[in-house]
DNA sequence: GTTCTAGTTTACGTAAACGTAAACTAGAAT
DNA sequence: ATTCTAGTTTACGTTTACGTAAACTAGAAC
């Protein structure tokens, strides 16, 4: 038994900086089932990993259910060969979606650095001459 | 006067994939703002530049009004020296945003693949030793 | 001349992901 | 004993990003 801290639904709240009813919301959704002690629900570190893997499936698009499918994955579920295969393509299928979202990112990036060249020259070269129309505001 | 080609809405919407009710509210999001030719939308390479970047925003994640204020930011717009500022600002914030999104991805993908591993070998190991209807749990 | 075919406006409907308010519980603090 | 302070359930409300249907227009095809 290694670790066995656990958290209330506030500290997770607090951690991640999301309301104590988006996690509840994501119970509702069976991506998380935290333990109970009595009536309040007490968080294993297993249900934090989880709910942080959720937010990172949110930050990258994936709806809630995409990343429910996706957490399924990380569990040693798997019985029949036929359920392995099936998970074995779902996880290339979501490699794959990664992949192409990396390139949308690097090409937001270098727009981004384009951008961000073009609009530091328009202040250099306002600096150096002047820029002729805007001596009434600074 | 380089090229003038120019699409109707639902040469836009099959070569994107996407339903002209999708390109007709982002015009009234005021994301786009095609010609018109009678009654006609008309758009031109510009339009079709702008609508690849909004999907792609979507793609990762960003909201309508989010991709709206980056797209403001490829427009030669800027005039005075505060605005510009405030731009360079804001780039630089999306900027760091791709960042952090990239490394959620990095991560993501190394736990795909550590679970793809896992699920292989949960495979290989089934053909190996018959597996006769896994008379016990994992 | 009518019937297709795209296109248009207007407007109500909907799924996802929570927000928000109300009413209740249970332990801690005063 | 009461008042905080979390926590809980239930349930209706809200925003975003469209879907969907109805009713209209205008050129093309038959």
């Amino acid at each position: 038994m290694s670790i066995s801290k656990t958290y209330t639904i506030s500290e997770l709240a607090r951690e991640f900086g999301i309301t104590t009813r988006t996690i509840r919301y994501y119970e509702d959704e069976a991506l998380l089932s935290p333990g109970r002690e009595g009536q309040q629900r007490i968080y294993a570190e297993k249900d934090r990993v989880l709910l942080k893997l959720i937010l990172r499936g949110k930050r990258l698009g994936f709806s809630l259910s995409e990343s429910k499918a996706i957490l399924a994955l990380y569990e040693p579920g798997g019985s029949n060969r036929h359920q392995l295969q099936t998970m074995l393509n779902l996880l290339r299928e979501k490699q794959e979606s990664l992949r192409l979202r990396l390139e949308d990112i690097e090409m937001m990036q270098s727009d981004l650095l384009e951008a961000e060249e073009r609009i530091s020259r328009a202040l250099t070269d306002g600096q150096e001459n002047g820029d002729p129309d805007s001596h009434k505001q600074n």
